[in-house]
DNA sequence: GCCATAATGACACGGCGTGTCATTAATGTC
DNA sequence: GACATTAATGACACGCCGTGTCATTATGGC
């Protein structure tokens, strides 16, 4: 049976019924605070149905980003070869920049990088998006870059990404974008190590 | 009251033989196979006590890591300043590279980055590294180095730890010295990026 | 209206980590 | 060597996280 619609709405509405309470209440008192039990009270459904629409409590947040840096790495698949990388990647990211505003960034940020379980959740998804992104390298640089070259650029592309959402969210914030961009130079530059 | 000798003794061998246990069982069975329960029984403790000497089930693998980077970011503070940033990185490197063996690092690495529990800790540590690192650098190069560029180096130097750590924990494993300074020469050459 | 399907709720469970208090062993004093 | 003090340990209870299971309910096709 095809998934019909208004079972297919619904479900959609009780997931943002979920996750936009969810940031209420982590905005208001705290994640820490913030119980599955409490979530489900507030958007009216049972716990177990919380975690019928998110694998855990992190995942109601860690996607968010984990998307963004995805679709960043489907851009830089997608860019015409002969680009160098640094190149490629810079054009990949000013593609994101009209999609994502600043605005709420700099919140969403702050709270994936101080608080620790998110902090780690962030990490452990970059990885994933690490190895997706090896993949990409490789096949940018056919025959020229050798596997482990590859991890290593992707390692420190995502290292670049990763800072740039320490910046994001670090007081005073540093707009997401002129962070990536100033971190991705520095990079290609060597990063001031000789 | 100064810490009575006898008394020390003893605790410092309870904490050797849970770690010691702990670490017989997480390889044995699998980390997620082993709770704190059983690594106390192994032990021969409550389970109050495990977690009086590790904060948590983590805590005691992660440490580990986290101290031999940490040692290596002080190798880098202690290196005479007129060397540049890259050859500093590399000679503290060398300084570890007798210092722990390779054997055993490998089945370590390969838990640390296999289980995803450990993994997201270990980044959370190597976090903690990365801003005790930017200290360094901003240190070695007192003026000519701003806040933000020198938080992308050290992102970057941490990067390649952690690269170099996974290479380690791989199939089939590459020495973590080895990986280290592969990665390290890719960075200071700005990373295939241009 | 009837039946298959799928969402939800209710309950029980195991693992992780913490607070609390009684018990026991070690230490330093007399 | 007995005694008070201090620290380590054990025992218990608790709350939170996440999962398996089954009954209940609502939805969609017929």
């Amino acid at each position: 049976m095809a998934r019909p619609r208004l079972t297919d709405r619904r479900k959609a509405q009780t997931r943002r019924d979920i996750a936009e309470k969810a940031l209420e209440l982590f905005m208001h008192d705290g994640y820490d605070a913030v119980s599955p039990q409490v979530i489900a009270d507030a958007a009216g459904v049972s716990l177990r149905t919380f975690y019928r629409y998110f694998a855990a409590k992190d995942d109601v947040l860690v996607p968010i980003v984990a998307d963004s840096v995805g679709e960043l790495v489907g851009l830089i698949a997608d860019r015409p070869r002969p680009e160098p990388l640094g190149v490629a990647v810079e054009a990949a990211v000013e593609q994101m920049e009209p999609r994502l505003g600043d605005e709420g960034v700099s919140a969403l940020a702050h709270l994936l990088v101080a608080v620790p379980a998110l902090a780690a959740s962030v990490s452990v998804e970059l990885g994933r998006l690490e190895d997706a992104l090896v993949l990409v390298v490789l096949a940018r640089t056919r025959r020229r870059t050798t596997e482990p070259d590859a991890r290593v650029t992707a390692a420190i592309v995502i290292a670049c990404v990763r800072t740039a959402l320490a910046a994001a969210g670090g007081t005073p914030p540093t707009p997401f974008y002129e962070a990536l961009h100033h971190a991705l130079g520095r990079a290609a530059a060597g990063a001031g190590l000789s």
